[in-house]
DNA sequence: TTGACATATTCCCATATCGGAATGTATTGT
DNA sequence: ACAATACATTCCGATATGGGAATATGTCAA
């Protein structure tokens, strides 16, 4: 076997800078291709193909108006990630980590009443 | 060119499942390699390798007892990850979402003493 | 020393990728 | 009808991948 294919999920989707760079740029709001191509300054096939993929996983929305395209993102779809990755937040979140400690320090006195 | 490097940054690093299952495995204690062998269900070869693309970039750390290696997870590398999805939560998180909808109302007020 | 054990590394191969260049397909304006 | 515009798709080649199988490295125990 190879690589898990880029279109297999939002995981794998987004390990491509170019791919997170192109949702950071139409942020919470819309844009067509060609605006994408002067903002990042990619070809127009690049940004098309890339946008391809994104919407193969549901990370972005199309809606047609005459020979525009309107992109825009589809945040859901990034929840897995978020949640995935929320597990581990304890490891370099301090409130959370002083959180542990709190809830530690009540089960002990909670052991000697 | 071809697709990017597992061992670039956490994101390629992360988009392989058997990874992230690894990962989860580990959580926030310590185990050997063949521990996750038998947790996991993978071969030796198979779980060395992804560990150490893990250890390329930075997620897992090692150390050493005889014959054993102990891994565990290194947090704060997936905190690039936690960042950037995090700028997108506000669209599937219903607080953010109202705590917007709240900022807007203040905002109209200030216009309309 | 020798053998068992734990882990890492190498070799092989089928496969998907990304970029570049060219081309295809709609849609609009004149 | 025709040219221009906006976007998608195809073909190409170089490259890194992940699994399997075999092997290498290092450590312990008798």
């Amino acid at each position: 076997m190879a690589r898990t294919p880029t279109t297999s999920d939002a995981f794998n989707a987004v390990a491509e800078a170019s791919r997170r760079d192109l949702l950071d740029a139409l942020g919470t709001g819309e844009a067509t291709v060609g605006e994408l191509v002067d903002r990042l300054g990619l070809t127009q096939p690049q940004v098309s193909k890339h946008l391809g993929v994104l919407r193969a996983v549901g990370l972005v929305l199309v809606r047609a108006e005459g020979r525009h395209r309107w992109y825009r993102v589809n945040g859901p779809a990034l929840k897995p990630i978020h949640d995935w990755v929320r597990t581990f937040e304890r490891s370099w979140n301090v409130r959370l980590d002083r959180l542990d400690d709190l809830l530690a320090e009540l089960q002990t006195e909670e052991n000697h009443p």
